[in-house]
DNA sequence: TAAGACGGGGATAAATTTATCCCCTATTGT
DNA sequence: ACAATAGGGGATAAATTTATCCCCGTCTTA
């Protein structure tokens, strides 16, 4: 893992969320682990804007902050699922509203976010 | 303005919120700012972490994502005052559900967040 | 007269995050 | 034999974000 030079801030609330959900696609991976969506490839399929290493490396930092847990079956060819933990479960309605908001405003962030490509 | 080399995903509506909401000080920006700090040097006392480049920098994309609007008095010394916007205003439910998670869970995600600094 | 408050921004460095590339095991299907 | 699927990871490059360092004004107060 990238090891970080400076320790990062944690005086407030959202601050530590930041820590834990800063990642462009933890979110996502979250939502479609919650969805049913628990294995590696499956994931990978439903994020196909990210590569399978960047996708690893997340899901690792999500189970290192204990929102998921990794099952390895010991069969061949391999199996790995993710599941929420208790903890992740709790996130599941943040990322539902913060989801809800963005498609609430699509069209609205479509235009703002569009206007320094014009 | 960093000059993009790649264009944003823009699938769902985690994408587009992740567009005008990544950024280490925005969420808290516009929260101070609707508690009423709207003035620059309110909201550097408010956030001393951040230098005073850094938030201009995020308060302009702010802007220009119509979260926020600027309002700038012609008086000497200068004067200027953030508000949020109409479309900004929806956002706030979104980080008060945010930012409560991250209190209710803060010793929890104090623990998981520092494991890796031990 | 010097410091501090108010505001702003260019240039550049450092930190961090994401992406790319390649290599690994084993089984099943063509 | 070869490709595809299942899984994993090291090394490195590229992109992006944050921070640092200076510089620019005017007015007020010690």
């Amino acid at each position: 893992m990238y090891e970080r030079k400076i320790l990062p801030n944690l005086n407030c609330g959202l601050d530590l969320v930041g820590e834990v959900l800063y990642g462009k696609w933890k979110m996502r991976l979250l939502w479609f682990i919650n969805e049913g969506h628990q294995r590696p490839s499956e994931l990978q399929r439903k994020i196909p804007d990210a590569t399978r290493r960047v996708l690893n490396i997340q899901l690792k930092e999500l189970e290192e902050h204990e929102l998921i847990s990794k099952e390895i079956y010991p069969v061949v060819p391999p199996k790995v699922e993710y599941h929420l933990t208790a903890f992740g479960r709790t996130l599941i309605p943040v990322i539902g509203v913060i989801g809800k908001w963005g498609e609430e405003h699509e069209e609205k962030l479509q235009s703002v976010i569009m206007k320094r490509y014009e």
